[in-house]
RNA sequence: GCGCGAUUAGCUCAGUGGUAGAGCACUUGCUUCACACGCAAGGGGUCGCUGGUUCGAUACCAGCAUCGCGCACCA
């Protein structure tokens, strides 16, 4: 064996690895194999998108799970995948034609701009998949999916048409949200509110039967004005009822309209008073609706006023118009003041412009199985990771609408539904529809749906239809969806509604077709100021620099030991760093034993554990300890639990402890005993490169393959078992022993540091003791001392003046005198006044009658022996103080 | 307004009905034959506030405060 470098180097071994099992086939799924399955579906990232720290905290969770059930015997399917994300990939091409030939997609026509955007697609697609690739994920590259795939996109238009002969699927004019950005409808979840500073304005309408009286109104959207189509107040409103009836004249595009009364005005608001404009407000579209008011839309698509009569305003954008409206009814004599006003006005989370209001012909999904839904998880047939967004997720499908599911873009999947031709002039009746997967049979005198489907109408069958049959049959149900939580309702809950209505599964029980068995959300990764991620912001690392600095395996242990607990993640580049450390420290602790000579084939071989250690017997007993703690938190899902009990294992119990006490007879001559310690530090070394193999693949397989480990890859070798120790006799008895020693050491070496003798000075200890089986320990004690030499002495009485300390194995000191008594001094006060106040807490709980009579005896004793023991400590040290005088 | 979550060391976060923890940062000593991306020692906390349950509460319960998130909103 070669020797190793001194640092490990990630460029050099993850490429290598990855490549290697690609070229072996590791990852590809069979769906014939006998071994039970184990899946995931990886959430779909945009074709067009690059790798964020979102995706690889995500997508490193799945390929631990993955990797970890490859290695317990499970046929792994982690499926792969993207999605076309319609307005998104739309938007970024029109932006930059719009860049680089200052043409819209109109100029170009349907046909012309989906090439186009095509174009784009080959350029810039599929980038993120490279990008995880080297992030090291295991996918089955061989089944990557994508959601514009033939197959895929038939699956979506059949189920349009089934659910449109079902009567799910409807076309209707309804108030939806409108982003005038995009151009085109969105659903409510793709609205977020956000809070406003605007004004509101208090605006005078005449009343038309009574020249020179007025009606004030408050409005935050005067250039709304000529859209009004009445006036409101609450029935029981008594200033206003005389007028109920009457009318008044819109001070803009001057008219008369109605006085009405109508419930859903707050009397307490403003004036009391509310103007109606059906075309722009929800709750004014279902006013107009009650009293049967005309609807008047002024705006454009794209947001600006459509309103030939006010010429002042016509053609103005939205938000230039609101000020121009104020001006002119301010010449008019109608504005009578206005306030500074905040409230929330609902943002477009694509565009990130207000959303308009807006009367609109689309198309409708009305939810089937919603209940079903809820059942599925309030019975834990699907389980929720933490359980709280089960709370969240029910709250939603408890108050759901109608989903709007066309979409003004032409990227995506064509709505299968076409309009007879010729009705479709006819004033005012409903044109003749025709919805199929395959277009009518006389094509002519058709003219097809332009709009595309929401591109979470595909996504939501993504759990199954990017399976085969024969994968479907073994795969299916997925065994856990790993996502963020911001897409709880987007796609989580719409595919479960997708798996119980399309039943995929091999049975119709629902336990066979939900989708997945388990969710698991993530938290969100924020900035160290606790800002969310955003490219807005640039306060996103690029991870692909973050794997140049740190390593792929650096960046995954780091980022998965800050991770989650369903808490929101504080990113520090700083964690990263840690990670690269401690990649860095498996590296040295691995390159040591390399320097000790040929393992011993540690995958599966049997350690005699007749001859061990009691370094030894605790390192295996902690590292079961390990084991069954890293298998707890596996089971609930906390990665963060899980990397950090590897991280103490390794760096403190592994490293600090056993590798220094066995140094000893690493160095030592007995052969005997080197090669049983050997034998440990192998034994132990295959099971924490095991334990962190799903975690950090690269370095773990090279390290695997160094120390010879496995013939084999580590991702097939066996799991991690406990180690019996069948053969030892009192295990606790022992483990307390080396627990007394290490505790000794840290007092011998905090004798020496706060005498100010340097850590590298040889310096003679001397232990008073009269343990029977410390004298054999002398070795290791000196060794962990740092020590000259450490003699043990069960009669020492320390001279006056020798730093002394207390130990679990007795009296330690230093062989020389305090060079600076007064500090000795100190550190003697120190000591003593931290032991008497232990012993005052102590004392206190053994004088309440309540507590020695109440309190379980086993807790009593507890403190009883404490105070013994707390008592013989505090007066060596005070004679010590004497002694010192 | 309703719901959810958080509040523990300077920072990021674990944690437990009985003695408060880690990493980073900080101070000190050390290039000791795996590792300075390291080793060793140390300082630093009324566990948000107020009640309740309990022999005992940082932990369990209730209320409050502050912060964050989601949903619904009055124009």
């Amino acid at each position: 064996m070669a020797e190793l470098p001194k640092r490990y180097d990630p460029k050099a071994v993850e490429p290598k690895w990855y490549q290697r099992w690609i070229d072996d086939h590791d990852f590809v799924a069979n769906s014939k194999s006998s071994k039970p399955p184990f899946s995931i579906v990886m959430p779909p990232p945009n074709v067009t998108g690059v790798l964020t720290l979102g995706h690889v905290l995500n997508d490193t969770i799945q390929d631990i799970l993955c990797r970890r059930a490859r290695m317990q015997g499970f046929e792994v399917l982690w499926l792969p995948g993207m999605d076309h994300a319609g307005i998104g990939t739309q938007t970024a091409v029109e932006k930059y034609l719009r860049r680089t030939e200052n043409k819209t997609r109109h100029d170009f026509g349907r046909e012309e701009f989906l090439r186009r955007v095509l174009e784009w697609q080959d350029k810039h697609g599929g980038i993120i998949i490279e990008q995880l690739k080297r992030l090291g994920c295991s996918c089955d590259w061989s089944r990557q999916r994508y959601t514009l795939d033939e197959g895929y996109a038939h699956a979506v238009q059949s189920v349009f048409v089934d659910l449109y002969n079902k009567g799910l699927i409807y076309r209707g004019r309804r108030m939806i949200n409108w982003d005038p950005a995009a151009q085109t409808a969105l659903s409510d979840e793709e609205v977020v509110s956000k809070p406003q500073k605007g004004k509101l304005y208090f605006v005078q309408y005449e009343i038309a039967e009574e020249a020179g009286r007025f009606l004030e109104v408050a409005t935050t959207r005067p250039e709304t004005i000529m859209a009004d189509t009445a006036m409101a107040f609450h029935p029981g409103d008594t200033r206003y009822v005389n007028l109920l009836g009457k009318h008044v004249w819109r001070p803009l595009a001057r008219e008369k309209i109605p006085i009405i009364a109508d419930e859903a005005i707050d009397p307490e608001f403003a004036t009391g008073v509310l103007k109606v404009t059906p075309a722009h407000d929800s709750v004014d579209f279902e006013i107009g609706q009650r009293h049967d008011l005309p609807i008047i839309d002024v705006l454009h698509p794209d947001g600006r006023i459509n309103c030939p009569t006010e010429l002042e305003l016509n053609g103005l954008d939205r938000f230039k118009a609101r000020e121009k409206a104020a001006e002119l009814l301010q010449t008019r004599g109608a504005l009578t003041k206005t306030e500074a006003y905040e409230n929330n006005v609902g943002f477009s989370d694509r565009s990130d412009v207000p959303i308009e209001p807006r009367i609109s012909e689309q198309w409708f999904l009305r939810y089937p199985k919603t209940n079903e839904a809820l059942a599925v998880v309030r019975n834990h047939l699907i389980r929720v990771f933490p359980a709280h967004w089960e709370k969240v997720y029910a709250q939603w499908l408890e108050n759901i609408r109608d989903w709007c599911i066309s979409r003004q873009v032409w990227w995506g999947h064509r709505i299968p539904a076409w309009y007879r031709k010729q009705k479709a002039e006819g004033r005012g009746q409903r044109s003749e529809i025709y919805v199929g997967v395959e277009p009518p049979p006389d094509p002519d005198n058709w003219v097809q749906d332009p709009d595309t489907l929401d591109t979470w109408f595909s996504s939501w069958l993504w759990a199954y239809e990017t399976m085969d049959e024969e994968t479907q049959k073994k795969f299916y149900p997925t065994s856990v969806l790993v996502t963020a939580p911001d897409i709880i309702f987007f796609w989580v809950a719409r595919m479960i509604i997708a798996g119980l209505e399309f039943r995929p599964g091999k049975s119709d029980r629902d336990e066979d077709n939900i989708p997945f068995r388990h969710v698991y959300f993530t938290g969100l990764i924020r900035d160290k100021r606790g800002r969310k991620m955003s490219k807005s912001l640039g306060n996103s690392p690029d991870p692909l620099e973050l794997i140049d600095k740190y390593g792929a395996d650096g960046l995954r242990f780091g980022l998965m030991r800050i991770a989650p607990s369903g808490q929101d993640i504080r990113y520090d580049e700083k964690q990263i760093e840690e990670g690269r450390n401690f990649a860095t420290k498996l590296w040295n602790v691995a390159r040591l034993r390399q320097m000790h000579g040929e393992t011993s084939n540690a995958f599966g071989a049997k350690i005699d554990d007749k001859h061990l250690s009691i370094y030894a017997i605790e390192v295996l007993s902690r590292l079961n300890e390990t084991i069954d703690a890293v298998d707890a938190a596996y089971r609930d899902y906390q990665f963060n639990a899980v990397a950090q009990h590897l991280y103490d294992f390794v760096w403190s119990d592994y490293c600090d402890w056993f590798v220094e006490a066995a140094k000893t007879e690493i160095f030592g001559d007995d052969d005997a005993r080197k090669k049983s310690t050997l034998a440990t530090m192998d034994f132990v070394l295959s099971a924490i490169l095991r334990l962190l193999h799903p975690f950090m693949p690269h370095i773990t397989e090279e390290l695997w393959s160094l120390l010879g480990f496995g013939k084999t890859s580590i991702q097939f070798a066996a799991p991690v078992q406990k180690i019996a120790l069948d053969n030892v006799t009192d295990v606790p008895g022992k483990r307390e022993l080396v627990s007394a020693i290490y505790r000794t050491v840290q007092t011998g070496r905090n004798l020496r540091a706060e005498s100010k003798l340097q850590s590298n000075r040889g310096i003679g200890f001397i232990l008073c003791s009269n343990e029977k089986l410390i004298s054999e320990q002398l070795p290791a004690i000196t060794r962990l001392l740092n020590a000259e030499e450490v003699k043990l002495d069960g009669e020492y009485q320390a001279p006056a003046g020798n730093p002394v300390a207390v130990t679990p194995l007795g009296e330690i000191s230093l062989a020389i005198a305090a060079a600076d008594k007064e500090r000795e001094r100190e550190r003697l006060a120190k000591e003593i006044a931290r032991i008497e106040n232990e012993l005052r807490t102590a004392e206190e709980k053994l004088k309440n009658k309540s507590f020695v009579e109440r309190a379980p005896a086993e807790v009593v004793d507890e403190h009883r022996t404490r105070l013994k023991n707390l008592s013989a400590q505090l007066a060596r040290l005070k004679q010590a103080r004497e002694d010192l005088n």
